[in-house]
DNA sequence: GCGATATATACTTGAACCCGTATATGTCGG
DNA sequence: CCGACATATACGGGTTCAAGTATATATCGC
């Protein structure tokens, strides 16, 4: 990919977000994400699949929920730019962390069998 | 800043070769890096203002030229991104560097009277 | 002061981008 | 199958962005 592409992925505000939100839990569906940035759903999916087709982002089906993780394809020094950018803006992500940590609904996962209530 | 509006910054070809420019030689006029970039010089200036009114960016002017520089208040992450991006994109830049390198009418800097001419 | 050089900015235009709405696809439970 | 839920995508419109050209500002040598 282009440098400058992968510095465009990260110019926006619901991307970063959800980039930085998927580095700090590992793994978050569609629905997690838009709740914890309380957007609507086509948004939050857009935007994601734009950081898919980039090379992001990966994901995975379970069910009728979908995966979305770091890449594992993604280069090192990538992915030690969003942990600098992490650690020293927690600020930017923590109303959404809260959120999320509170969200009573979560798909339970790692399970092929999971119901939607916790 | 908004953090996004930092990403932005790097988010265009130009910009992102100025700042990895400078961070690898520390200072440079306006009209090495139009040389460098191969660009017309409204062009590399409209960009190099718009990284100096973000704040990323320092200038100085000596003489008839202007020398940018990263901005001293520049956020230590922020560098460090800049930096670990320039360590692992060498050949992002490289072509241009070769052509600052080679560049024969370069202003001598450090010294208040200076001619164009090495 | 006057050209020459270096840099910044104003203006206009076309492209890229992001959005909300509506709709399509996919999965599940019954 | 069918309704409910989760996700993806198509469409249309408004805004932002970057470009080239032209011009303004600033410094220098004379």
């Amino acid at each position: 990919m282009r440098l400058p592409d992968f510095f465009k992925c990260l110019a926006d505000e619901t991307r970063l977000k959800c980039l930085l939100l998927i580095l700090s839990e590992g793994e978050l569906c569609v629905c997690e994400l838009t709740t914890a940035l309380d957007e609507i759903q086509p948004k939050v999916s857009r935007h994601l699949g734009q950081l898919r087709r980039c090379g992001l982002l990966a994901d995975r089906r379970q069910g009728q929920w979908v995966y979305y993780r770091l890449a594992p394809e993604l280069p090192g020094w990538a992915r030690a730019v969003l942990e600098e950018t992490a650690r020293a803006n927690a600020a930017f992500v923590r109303p959404n962390l809260k959120v999320l940590k509170r969200m009573g609904e979560r798909p339970r996962r790692q399970l092929d069998r999971c119901t939607a209530k916790e």
